[in-house]
DNA sequence: TAGATTGTTACCGT
DNA sequence: CACGGTAACAATCT
């Protein structure tokens, strides 16, 4: 479920939880693995306050007075802040949020409380997180920054798509989005990172800002018009042509086996 | 039931 | 050494 779009929509929900003081935490064991071992949040935190609600690609971050809460999502993760959801519906589940899935909890001092709920339990907890690890936001991305994440220093390049995906080169863009950003602009996948022309990055720009805006608009990740064509025996919406199938950097990609040859 | 899953990362290979 | 592909992780859904 979680990719930039999502996380946005979780950050602006955690807006609601700035300034208020925090009176208790919990994090389960597994999401606990985002911490450097012996690291007790709910020794740290408790007192404090959120003071900011950040993200950079598909990492959250709260900032307290002293130091922040990096929240990561994982495949299947949600964020809920005193009974509201980030997003309308989720994955799994009968269409609600279960008491079993929830992974963490920050309680405030006036009774509220926000709570990291995940299935799969791929979602990590940190405190001070990495960010330097993660390439340009995005939602933000220009398309001078787009030239550098593509760039290589020897060779051709991976295919886009791996390059697309590399969080250290761009943050946020995940499988999903990936496949129809490339879709939208007619690029195939497997394409070498720097083989593209100077009008096709600046198409391929062009395609990923309207695309992030169009689907956030629609409500997330999983909202792409090429989605219905995610499936076996799948035509192409835009041309009726088969769709293809592999595996590229690392995940199942489809595309047109046409308008993206 | 077998297969697939929207993310991240340790490890292996070129 | 830089960099990419792969498997593993965990649990659920189709």
């Amino acid at each position: 479920m979680p990719e930039i779009l999502e996380i946005e929509y979780y950050r602006q929900l955690a807006e609601a939880a700035l300034e208020r003081e925090i009176a208790a935490v919990w994090v389960d064991e597994l999401a606990s693995r985002g911490l450097e071992p012996g690291v007790d949040l709910a020794a740290i935190l408790p007192g404090l306050s959120f003071v900011a609600a950040r993200r950079r690609g598909k990492l959250l971050v709260l900032d307290t007075e002293g130091p922040s809460m990096g929240l990561r999502f994982g495949m299947t993760g949600g964020l809920l802040l005193d009974g509201v959801a980030g997003i309308d519906r989720l994955r799994y589940g009968p269409g609600s949020y279960e008491p079993r899935w929830i992974r963490a909890r920050v309680t405030f001092a006036d009774g509220g409380e926000l709570l990291l709920h995940d299935p799969r339990r791929l979602g990590r907890v940190s405190l001070d997180p990495d960010e330097g690890a993660l390439g340009p936001d995005a939602l933000s991305l220009s398309i001078g920054e787009l030239r550098t994440a593509l760039a290589v220093r020897h060779g051709e390049g991976p295919p886009i798509k791996a390059r697309l995906l590399d969080q250290s080169k761009i943050a946020g863009v995940g499988n999903l989005l990936a496949d129809e950003i490339l879709w939208r602009a007619s690029i195939d996948p497997r394409r070498p990172s720097t083989s593209l022309s100077p009008a096709e990055l600046r198409l391929l720009h062009r395609h990923l800002r309207s695309t992030l805006d169009q689907l956030f608009e629609r409500g997330g990740s999983h909202t792409g018009d090429h989605m219905e064509a995610r499936r076996p025996q799948g035509r192409c919406p835009k041309d009726g042509a088969a769709m293809h199938r592999a595996t590229i950097g690392g995940r199942t990609t489809w595309w047109c086996s046409a308008h993206q040859a």
